[in-house]
RNA sequence: GCUGGCGUAGCUCAACGGUAGAGCAGCUGAUUUGUAAUCAGCAGGUUGCGGGUUCGAAUCCCAUCGCCAGCUCCA
């Protein structure tokens, strides 16, 4: 006998193979949004079997519009997309098709891939079967069972999936025409799905893997009313326009030619005006941190990355070999070799430890035609590199610095949301366990200090020591990654790094590469999509315009120009034959933080009208107050280092 | 690299087998303007590049380069 709790009403003497559905159909009356519920912490469908003999079952429902009712909501939608998809197009295979973030999609295994018209189709039976309100059921078999059912199917996927599933009993979903294997849980029926849209198709491999085949994947968004759904794709418009690659354009910060080649960027005049007070900044605080700025080659002799094992490692990603004078040369692919060529330039004694060495150092790399994103994968770039050589001992502080300085960086252009990954130890690594646990828990060690949120990524680190990643998200919600902070323990062997310790004998540094933007064009991507182009005052390009209302006033605007020219202000005057609303379009269309209204009354009293990016109008000031206010704002506001 | 989509003026787009067009930007002139677009005129293109089909190709076909979305990859 089983005792139902659902809020205050309790419900005896269920009977076991009674389904929740029957049980619940008093309690759930008039609460037409209840997709699924959770019994005892675990979610059941509504027409689950009360299997359990259990005396006492907590119930509580979910509704549509929750996190976990939504993503049973698109879970189903992908279903019913099986469904449409496998009665229009004959012979289609399902494979797998998960929830998304926003939405859902579904592998499938078709002769043609899916063109937009095709999307049109599916989307209207879908509506169809929605219509129809078809209800989901749940039906419980054996690994056995299942491979045989889907084997008789045809679907090669589904048995294939089945096979690797260690459980012994299974579940497989109907609803409609459509039978797929599924952990569930499901609506009750089609009809919960109230708004969706499919968002486009493209070609994904079995398995996420490359050398098998490729099937044809489905992308659908899904929310729980129409306004949501209407909402979700405003905010999609929305992001578009803060994509970096759109501004970048827009306000003449860069480009990537085709005449120069993909991947290569073009800084243009204000692009680099942003960069070079990234790079004034960076190398002002790296002096403060006991940083030591070095300079090394573009190229290198290919025997130095034999010897580094890049050449053997990661030769599809170098470019390729040029030959002077008999030797073969390659563009550097990393900086490391070059900085190691330095500490070893002499004996190192363990006083001198811990050596840093920093470099903006450009690299280039060869990624795959289909790879490049604007300013976030690109084939050429500057690291804000640093090789740190230590000894064990120092191995923990130093972490803990590296981190503190990392977030300090990141926090003075404004980022304060970041996902942050730990990678341990991988099967394939060089190194010893005593030497990688070490490294490990100093990261943790960092990590937990620092009480910042981290995700572990076991196994992840790379063969030669474990990491930690700093991931930024771009407008469209893709995480890149910028900050690394990575152990090496395979370097300092290959190049046979030594310092002399204070025994006298001879000891092997722990080296530490670590970057705290990543590179600064995928930095400066981040940036201007993080502050949409409108950047800071200390960042702005241009920080003020001065605007004349007529021509009367340009030569008092030319005195204003240049009294912050004086004070390192960057300013322009536009003194255009236009009237004031067109320069003010024009500034604001330009982003530039303020806007200095310079007309007849100014020019007699000696003022400025200063007007603000967000469209605020502040009143009449001098000269010196204005300078006074800008200055404030003029310098990165992340704070103090902690 | 793979799958699909797309390359037309500096930018955003139109024309979709019958002599390539608009808005913005640019240039010239008028206008002297007070908080998000003053008016007029001018100029601008071997339709990514190379082949083919056709009386005729931006349009159809093939190839190639590039871009976009996703997959894969990302030291």
């Amino acid at each position: 006998m089983t005792r139902l709790v659902f809020k205050d009403w309790v419900k005896e003497d269920i009977k076991q193979g009674s389904t929740f559905a029957d049980a619940l159909k008093d309690a759930l009356k008039g609460a037409r949004d209840v997709v699924a519920v959770r019994v005892n912490g675990g979610i059941k469908d509504l027409s689950s079997e009360i299997g359990s003999a259990e005396a006492e079952l907590k119930v509580e429902p979910i509704y549509l519009n929750s996190t976990e009712g939504l993503e049973i909501c698109r879970h189903s939608t992908s279903h019913v997309m099986a469904e449409a998809v496998k009665s229009l197009y004959k012979g289609a295979l399902v494979a797998i098709g998960p929830a998304t973030e926003n939405g859902f999609y579904y592998d499938f295994d078709v002769e043609e891939p899916f063109t937009p018209e095709d999307l049109v189709k599916i989307e209207e039976k879908m509506r169809e079967l929605v219509e129809k309100n078809l209800p989901f059921s749940r039906q419980e078999l054996s690994r056995q069972e299942a491979i045989s059912f889907f084997s008789d199917l045809g679907e090669k996927y589904k048995v294939e999936l089945v096979r690797d599933i260690v459980d012994e009993r299974l579940s497989i979903y109907r609803q409609g025409g459509l039978v797929d294997l599924c952990r569930g849980p499901h609506l009750p029926s089609t009809g919960f799905i109230k708004a969706f849209k499919l968002t486009g198709s493209a070609g994904a491999y079995w398995r996420g893997s490359e050398k098998n085949r490729m099937l044809q994947r489905i992308y659908g968004v899904a929310f729980a009313a129409k306004k949501d759904l209407e909402e979700h794709l405003k905010l999609v418009e929305e992001a578009k326009k803060r994509d970096h690659r759109r501004l970048g354009k827009d306000l003449d910060l860069f480009t990537i030619s085709d005449d120069v080649g993909p991947g290569l960027v073009l800084w243009h005049p204000k692009g680099a005006i942003v960069r070079g007070i990234i790079e004034d900044f960076w190398k002002a605080e790296h002096a403060k941190f006991n940083y030591s700025v070095v300079y090394t080659p573009h190229i290198a002799m290919l025997d130095l990355w034999k010897k580094s094992g890049h050449w053997d490692f990661y030769r599809e990603n170098l470019f390729s070999p040029m030959e002077v004078e008999g030797r073969d040369y390659i563009v550097k692919p990393m900086n490391c070799p070059f900085h190691i060529n330095i500490f070893k330039s002499r004996l190192r004694s363990y006083r001198d430890l811990p050596i840093r060495y920093a470099e903006l150092g450009t690299v280039y790399r060869y990624e795959r035609s289909g790879v490049m994103h604007g300013l976030l994968r690109v084939r050429g770039f500057t690291q804000d590199d640093a090789h740190i050589f230590m000894t064990r001992e120092q191995l923990g502080a130093e972490i803990k610095k590296v981190l503190n300085f990392t977030l300090y960086i990141l926090r003075s252009f404004g980022f304060n949301e970041y996902e942050i990954y730990l990678s341990t130890r991988p099967e394939k690594h060089v190194g010893t366990p005593e030497n990688w646990a070490l490294a490990e828990s100093a990261l943790k060690a960092a990590l937990d200090a620092s009480g910042i949120g981290y995700s572990v990524d076991p196994g992840e680190g790379v063969f030669y020591g474990p990491k930690i990643d700093i991931k930024i998200k771009d407008s469209l919600g893709r995480s890149w990654q910028c900050s690394t902070i990575q152990v090496d323990f395979n370097l300092p062997e290959r190049f046979d790094v030594t310092y002399r310790d204070a025994e006298g004998g001879t000891s092997r540094p722990i080296m530490l590469h670590r970057a705290l933007m990543g590179s600064l064009e995928r930095f400066f991507g981040c940036l201007v999509e993080h502050y949409a182009g409108a950047f800071p005052v200390w960042l702005a390009p241009v920080q003020a315009t001065i605007l004349t209302v007529t021509d009367r006033c340009n030569e008092y605007g030319a005195t204003v120009l240049k009294r912050l020219g004086e004070k390192g202000i960057r300013a322009e005057l536009d003194e255009r034959n236009e009237k004031l609303s067109f320069k003010i379009r024009e500034a604001q269309v330009h982003k530039i933080p303020y806007q200095l209204v310079v007309g007849d009354r100014e020019a007699q009293a000696g003022l400025v009208s200063p007007r603000l990016m967000g469209g605020a109008t502040l009143a009449s000031m001098t000269i010196d107050e204005f300078l006074a206010r800008i200055a404030e704002e003029n310098k990165p506001r992340g704070g103090e280092f902690l």
